[in-house]
DNA sequence: GTTCACATGTAACAGGTTACATGATTGG
DNA sequence: CCAATCATGTAACCTGTTACATGTGAAC
């Protein structure tokens, strides 16, 4: 998953600026599973557009900080496929909280109820995310990725629920 | 979550050698959340060992290849316990699939029923790794760890079982 | 006899992040 | 007036991956 193809994939929306595909990417209800910085996106960006993949069009508005929109040229529509073509990379899933509740045992009780707190709240917040995004949507493949976010969020969350609570039997999954 | 706390945290179970750390993080139960390689591992080590952190035990065995065995050092576990107080860095999820999946009008549709076969298949494969990995443990910080990927896992694996049917309406999340 | 699991390491390279550099407009 | 948002870009840096380089014993 590589920012060129990310561009591609978001452009395939609708034309963008490269401060647009940055925010969808991190903060929009899609950030749950992608991710790109300015860093990355911008050289992305010049390199399709010199690969003839996306078209640029410099929007001067009076005022305002001039822009530059990229859209996707037919080429590039061609590429996108190409690269949703490709095996998959493995799903990638890091989580530094789920390391220091592993090592539980070395951290106050009460740092770790914060941390668990703090986790849930961030769960909460992006399932609530997720889930106006999905009423204000249309496309079906949209709706399923973003269902998709939603079990896992509510599942995670619900366990959090359970779990929270110091009786240590709750733990054991059953 | 960089490689020589992730060291020192499998480390903080017991002595291990770089081919059991990269295994346990690569393959084992956690491998839902963590991830390390050989080139990453074995540098990491070296430098833990400079720092003092983990001791090294020359382990020549007559016949297999002679190995090196790492334990922590007090001033080890010190530097665990003060690595898992720093704030923590948020949680990664990066998934190819949902990219593709959002797309889904891009490729054909049995490609994408191939692809969420597949990836069912992988997840079931790491919810019986995560079961039977719970069966097996007593820590219980563990049991919690690993309780919550099996939450996490059913919960991605019931949505797809619904979410894989014809049927547009139950992909809506309602 | 050959493949698999054990076992360690290095070097080149890729990929992306962070911090820096700049600047306008809007709203409080 | 000051902060936030919009807007673009560069360069140094970091971190880790991939591929390479090597070797043994066990099991089939």
């Amino acid at each position: 998953m590589n920012v060129k193809t990310l561009c591609l994939a978001i452009l395939s929306f609708g034309e963008a600026t490269g401060y647009d595909i940055r925010k969808r990417a991190a903060e929009g209800p899609l950030s749950y599973f992608i991710e790109a910085s300015f860093g990355a996106i911008y050289p992305a960006l010049d390199r399709l557009w010199r690969e003839g993949l996306i078209e640029k069009r410099r929007e001067a508005r009076p005022g305002r900080p001039s822009r530059k929109v990229y859209s996707l040229t037919e080429a590039g529509e061609k590429a996108l496929v190409e690269a949703l073509h490709q095996p998959l990379t493995p799903d990638v899933f890091k989580s530094e909280f789920l390391l220091v509740a592993l090592l539980a045992d070395y951290v106050e009780p009460k740092h770790m109820a914060q941390l668990a707190h703090a986790k849930r709240a961030e769960l909460e917040q992006r399932l609530e995310q997720l889930r106006s995004a999905l009423d204000a949507c249309e496309s079906e493949a949209m709706r399923w990725v973003l269902s998709y976010g939603i079990a896992v969020h509510e599942a995670a969350i619900r366990f959090m629920q359970v779990a929270d609570r110091p009786d240590p039997s709750r733990h054991c999954g059953a």
